[in-house]
DNA sequence: TTAAATTGATTACAAGCGTAATCTATAAGT
DNA sequence: ACTTATAGATTACGCTTGTAATCAATTTAA
């Protein structure tokens, strides 16, 4: 946990970074392409590269010109940093009325509370 | 359901619904005096009111020239909306890696796990 | 070898947000 | 009867975000 994170990663950023975070070191052309479907200009894209890298959530090598990019933060901690936000800024900090919301919302299958009870039991 | 609801709630305009959501209706001086502790000027609050009606989140009658200010959507409304949002944006609608992660990472405890486990059998 | 394409860097620009200050009208205190 | 405080409305201003366009350098294609 060397990053004291204050700058938070925005939700057009997050998307880039989940690329990279299947697949890195990526060039600005490799991101871009797997990325093809979200319909954003090249430009953009490089932009949210660009300020990944200088809220060193992003590194680089270069390559002749190129740079290969590669994230310095695991998805996990990023996902259970915004977690703890949203459990704070939306919940204040209740869990328990979080879980309610989102077990009651969200009509879970079969599976989904067969897999949640075998978390819970693990838990303990 | 009348509301199609684009406008959204920042974080700041949130906790000065919270109030009117647990007492209205109230003038903004009422307001102001419940959100003593938070720090913020009172032409800070007054402001957040402002955007709040604009956003036609709340609603007012007059009073002489008060306004007495009243929320026109369900605190449960808003809270399902942003949950959905966060579920989408961060966890990309995968539900059992959002609550896993809230599970893992919260350390949740036994009447918390009690809780759940309650929540997902109620749940089928 | 000269023109075109591509790279990363810099700049742009409007909307939303946090955080107020100022303006205008009215009410209240002296 | 004035002066002052207060209410809401309007304006301000820097930062972040979404969404690129432009610029300078370099590589590639013709």
């Amino acid at each position: 946990m060397v990053h004291s994170m204050t700058n938070r990663v925005s939700d057009s950023e997050k998307i880039v970074l989940e690329v990279l975070w299947q697949e890195s070191p990526l060039s600005s052309q490799g991101v871009i392409a797997r990325l093809e479907d979200h319909g954003w200009n090249k430009k953009t894209v490089k932009t949210f590269l660009n300020r990944l890298v200088k809220k060193n959530i992003l590194s680089f090598t270069k390559q002749g010109r190129r740079y290969m990019y590669s994230p310095t933060v695991e998805k996990e901690d990023i996902l259970s940093e915004e977690s703890n936000g949203f459990l704070t800024r939306v919940f204040k900090g209740d869990i328990k009325a979080l879980l309610a919301t989102f077990v009651e919302n969200k009509q879970l299958s079969k599976s989904e509370l067969e897999y949640l009870k075998k978390l819970l039991d693990e838990q303990k």
